[in-house]
DNA sequence: CAGTAGTCTGAAAGCACTTACAGCGGAGGG
DNA sequence: CCCTCCGCTGTAAGTGCTTTCAGACTACTG
């Protein structure tokens, strides 16, 4: 069953030249005369030969291509269907197609690669992948620290949304901080809300940490007051915020319920709308809640969801671009570069239909 | 700026044995003395080495990851923002999440690589990819077939959706043809629908091709009548389905138009049901619609898309099993696997919102 | 016409593995 | 007690490329 094809010591052959002559070709690096060099194209047009990125990443040449590693979500099995709330990976989809359109352009390619957090296979697909590229892009949390630290020894790495303190490699974020911002002063100016509630995420995740430190800064800064009782963890799913939020409103709190809650993200603003509408408040007729990602589903929900936009598209391309500097050598290690964010205005603030 | 990281050379040096058997202990096949093997893990665990799949796969052994090629599309770039029926990508995403799954299952890791059809680089990326990959799995049609060819001659390959004529690889199809049946069954048992219409797709495309053969055979069978007016003809995209159907409605055919509009994808009845509406028709009430494929978005329409699913996440498990079977010679070149649909019914075809 | 700079090309040394093949011991049989 | 065999380990060749170094040749100079 073994596939074989032409190899450099074939095309040299043809073309009466030897292999170091045809890799100068390839490479186009090094002075080549014209009429040898067309000798050389043609032996390979000819052969159909294809360098062995192998061999060639081998020898220490540049393969050409950029790994990014991001998570499989577990609950994506064949026995569990589509869920509605699952969107979540849209969002990887999304910076998938920035990076693979930004390195196309710059003459790279992408090796987008799943990984399963659950699976811990003899060898880790993430090894498999970075000695086939020539830098690595990780999304999120796909592996912990020290997994992380250990690439980043031997290989270029970028973080997309890491925590921006890691001096092993570049790191991609967006404004969070300004998001929340924008999100708290609508609320506040155009709503007069001035008591405010927040549904966090896990603490290990720098963009929740990110999003609750500028919530407390903003709604301070605006004037308004947070409750204890009403600053909510959940795990950024849907079904923990409903049980969290659910727990909330069961319990007998000293505090009254906040005019709006401003959510970490957009599957636990539905979870949040979700639950309040069980328990007979309208959204945001008693209580405004707002989102963090712009999920597409958050636009076709009734209400639909007033949230803060990521561009998905545009860190994928931030990341390409910044692996590629950091190959170049014309950037840092420890560089971060932070992308804008914008908010999405709809109804579950409290604006009607048509506004904005 | 180089990373340089531990070799087969320093675990040996370390565990006081030769690279031979280190290989051997990393390849898990010869035998060797167990306090021998437990010496050389412990320099392995010790230099954190990982082997180089690069020079793995120079040496021939295996690399344990197979490459997939999917289409990058064209309306995806930075200018360009997401439009609300971009969403055959999500289908793109779905098999890739789905192979993923799978080679994850046995052992191995899916490097996904984006194509863009309108560039063409000095070096195609798939280059890139099937030289550090054990096989590869071609989306659609990411590439004419000149070049699958000339990868299918070096590298094992399997086509999804492909014509299944390939005489090059492995094929996984899904079953266009019971899937039209089911449409085409539906609307004529359960709605009466006698005169048929057509939008199809590309006649490169063997979807489209097998959709409307199966639909001209079954509307036979069920004694149907199409009226050659009514076999349109776009691209699987929504604007050329908009304009296609445009034009029928305001030229003066001679033939009525048909009870029903058959759609070879979901596109292309969204186009449709949108000009109808434009038109003063009203969908379902004075003509149906259908589509194939059941993208998100068709479940959120008013009204809500009657199509055909696809198991996009098992095609993709598919196409990984498939790859590997070829990989071990357990299946022959030329296997054409078939996978079922199933018929989704929802509103446009004019069962009523509560029914199935 | 020798000297010298400048072009182009080839030989060969890696790169980090896998895998025959050979060798080295000790155990068992004659 | 020698020979054979077997289990384990090392030697070395091969994998397809890049790149350094040096050589061959041409084309100018003086």
């Amino acid at each position: 069953m073994e596939k074989e094809s032409a190899t450099i010591y074939d095309v040299a052959e043809m073309a009466y030249v030897s292999i170091a002559t045809v890799s100068r070709v390839l490479n186009g690096s090094a002075r080549v005369r014209p009429e040898t060099r067309e000798r050389v194209d043609e032996a390979i047009k000819k052969l159909q030969f294809v360098p062995s990125a192998a061999a060639r990443s081998l020898s220490g040449g540049r393969r050409w291509s950029i790994g990014l590693a991001y998570p499989l979500d577990e609950s994506r099995s064949p026995s569990a269907p589509h869920r509605e709330d699952d969107d979540s990976a849209l969002y990887t989809d999304e910076i998938i197609r920035g990076a693979s359109w930004e390195a196309s352009q710059l003459g790279y390619s992408v090796f987008a690669c799943a990984i399963r957090s659950t699976k811990d296979p003899k060898v880790h697909p993430l090894q498999q992948l970075y000695t086939a590229v020539d830098g690595i892009i990780l999304v999120d949390r796909v592996v912990n620290n020290v997994r992380a630290m250990r690439i980043a020894k031997r290989m270029h790495t970028v973080h997309l949304s890491g925590s921006g303190n890691s001096s092993f490699g570049g790191t991609i974020q967006i404004d969070n901080a300004s998001g929340i911002e924008a999100i708290v002063t609508h609320l506040s100016s155009v709503h007069g809300v001035t008591d405010f509630g927040f549904v966090g995420g896990v603490k290990e995740s720098p963009d929740a940490v990110a999003r609750f430190e500028a919530f407390t800064r903003v709604v301070a800064q605006a004037g308004g007051v947070i409750h204890e009782d009403n600053v909510l963890t959940a795990d950024f799913s849907l079904t923990r915020a409903e049980e969290v939020l659910g727990s909330r409103l069961s319990s007998s709190s000293s505090s009254p319920l906040p005019q709006a809650f401003v959510c970490a993200n957009d599957q636990m603003a539905l979870g949040a709308i979700h639950t309040l509408q069980q328990h007979g408040l309208s959204v945001p007729g008693n209580i405004s809640v707002t989102g963090f990602d712009d999920i597409p589903l958050a636009r076709t929900l009734h209400p639909a969801l007033t949230t803060v936009a990521q561009p998905s598209f545009e860190l994928g391309q931030a990341a390409v671009r910044m692996v590629i500097s950091l190959l170049d050598g014309d950037v840092n290690i420890g560089t971060v570069e932070t992308l804008p964010t914008s908010l999405v205005v709809r109804q579950s603030c409290g604006c009607s239909k048509g506004a904005n």
